[in-house]
DNA sequence: TACCAATCTGAACACCGTTCAAGACGAGGC
DNA sequence: GCCTCGTCTTGAACGGTGTTCAGATTGGTA
């Protein structure tokens, strides 16, 4: 069998993303270093060239897993709410999204510090999996504005995921405000409730 | 007079300050090299640290400058139109905020991507200069809601001021949505006015 | 002018991601 | 079972980074 090989490929492949998620959770994104990742897989430096293209692929596949993770976190969320209005199972992905965000915070802030400025593309699951995650958010949207064309839907999506994203973002940021976590819930509560009045 | 060596050292962290501003504006903060600016500069390598702490330091030096002119910037535009309604003050803060983003790209960027994540304490002047944008958003919120205390009036500060950088960020992120420059106006706009009528 | 401390120098250090010639090894044919 | 051949694996080496520091240089002072 040809197969041999490539198991070992995909078993190394795992290994290191299993690595390389322990490293990014307990100490970030830069903390990431080729020479311990393979002592620490029982392989060589050189091998990891071999399963990924380079360090940053690897930084992608562990933001691929919390990707998903994140999806399932906010579809989870929002499922236990499927009956409330569609603000108030904004208010809850939001809220979601914040609370993955405070407890995975390296993990997190990965998804977006890593390395896009080169000439690599962004992977195709990578969109892929944010346009999932737009279409939960524009599922209420479109409950609360039934007139909207969908190219008007989705700018609110984005415009409202973006503001969240801001407030969780610089609200997880100590250095910079240091707001209470439930100020933050306060104030992603405060301005979903505002949109949504019309 | 022992000032001419002083001098000197102004000289040349001005020097400095110069060089990496350029070369953050065109390429980017990954860009800055200890060696080329002291090639640049006409100075030894080491000089760099006679003059600052590690590059970090410059690079807090670049973010200084830009932090001002940000400031300036905001301030200018709304001082333009300082009879408008505060919700209209508002949105043009906003948009300059957008429009120095947008036309300031690496710079901006800059002001949050240095590394703080190690001892070194955020600068008091970052803080002050912070707290300076703040209170001019401060302004028109409390206006508009004069029967709020302090406390409210701050969180919804920097809630407002999230939401914004938070559109800015990632509208700016080509990568990931790419929404043309009016659009994002639009959705700012549209953001301000459903949170600012109470 | 003569001295000393402060400044400046740049080779050296430790570390990084990445490469690649060479050795090891698995798969398929006999 | 053995051989061959191509693929996988290895880790030293390469070119790059920020930072340091012993020695050379220089400016201020007496």
């Amino acid at each position: 069998m040809a197969k041999d090989t490539t198991k070992r490929r995909d078993a190394l492949r795992e290994t290191l993303t299993d690595l390389a998620e322990k490293h990014v959770e307990q100490e970030g994104l830069g903390s990431l270093r080729a020479r311990t990742l393979a002592k620490e897989a029982g392989c060589a430096v050189g091998a990891i060239y071999n399963v990924f293209d380079d360090m940053t692929g690897l930084a992608l596949a562990v933001n691929g897993r919390t990707f998903h993770r994140l999806g399932r976190h906010v579809s989870a969320a929002v499922a236990k709410v499927a009956d409330a209005s569609p603000t108030d199972r904004l208010i809850t992905m939001a809220v979601a999204y914040l609370g993955f965000a405070s407890e995975n915070p390296n993990l997190w802030r990965a998804l977006f510090d890593v390395e896009m400025s080169s000439d690599r593309d962004v992977p195709v699951w990578y969109l892929e999996e944010l346009g999932r995650l737009f279409q939960i958010i524009a599922k209420p949207l479109s409950e609360l504005h039934p007139d909207s064309d969908p190219g008007e839907i989705d700018l609110m999506t984005r415009a409202l995921f973006s503001s969240v994203h801001g407030i969780v973002l610089l609200g997880l940021e100590n250095r910079i405000s240091a707001v209470p976590r439930d100020r933050l819930e306060g104030m992603i509560e405060f301005l979903l409730r505002r949109v949504s009045a019309g």
